[in-house]
DNA sequence: TAGCTATTTAGCTAATACGCTAAACAACAA
DNA sequence: TTGTTGTTTAGCGTATTAGCTAAATAGCTA
């Protein structure tokens, strides 16, 4: 949780999360899209990644990273419903299903 | 956007919010529920208010503070429908009914 | 007025975070 | 082997944050 929303307080790893929702993309690719240096984003990287919310894969020569949503899911909506109604402080519910997310499935 | 996730970041703040859930709370009795000194809680007081996740009320002498729900879930809720989806970066849907709220109460 | 309670402001220290450049490491190509 | 590309590590400077104590401010009561 903690390290989670740590994660979440800088601007450029929320944007690198919201770019890997389209699907895996190099560290390179990433770091193109934006104005720092590519050893800050190296940084940026590590932290999303003991937080859990990124994935990465090594391709010799590349890594490709990945979007890990559940842990993202689990600890925000977990917050949330807390915030919202007093409930459970574990967040069980919220990993997989956090609701019905438009007109989906039903 | 920023500035909300910025007060989220400290476990402390986090639980402020929690707190608030049930009804307002002055600030000293908000201070009693954590182990820092009261001039540390009412820095994290002023952050929250000024992300304007908390309202503060001058009732003569102490201060009532409120939870404001609607800039918690617009900032959250409006990242959270960008990292799944990607759609809107207003989050206009989401300020007011999330999902509807599990099992509970009910 | 003085005195009491509640809360914030001021001023400080220590720790953490963010950014940079330079160097190192890893994998591949020639 | 050397070179090239991709990425991280090392080391450093500065800014921000979190905590503290002491003092100031605001409102009440006597």
């Amino acid at each position: 949780m903690n390290v989670v929303f740590d994660a979440l307080s800088h601007p450029i790893r929320r944007e690198v999360l919201e770019l890997l929702k389209r699907g895996g993309m190099t560290a390179g690719e990433l770091a193109d899209h934006f104005p720092v240096s590519k050893p800050t984003m190296s940084g940026h990287f590590a932290k999303l990644k003991s937080a859990g919310l990124i994935l990465g894969e090594n391709r010799g020569g590349t890594i490709l990273y990945t979007l890990n949503l559940s842990v993202l899911e689990e600890a925000v909506m977990g917050f949330m419903n807390r915030v919202r109604t007093g409930q459970s402080t574990s967040a069980q519910s919220a990993s997989a299903k956090t609701c019905p997310p438009k007109g989906e499935t039903a």
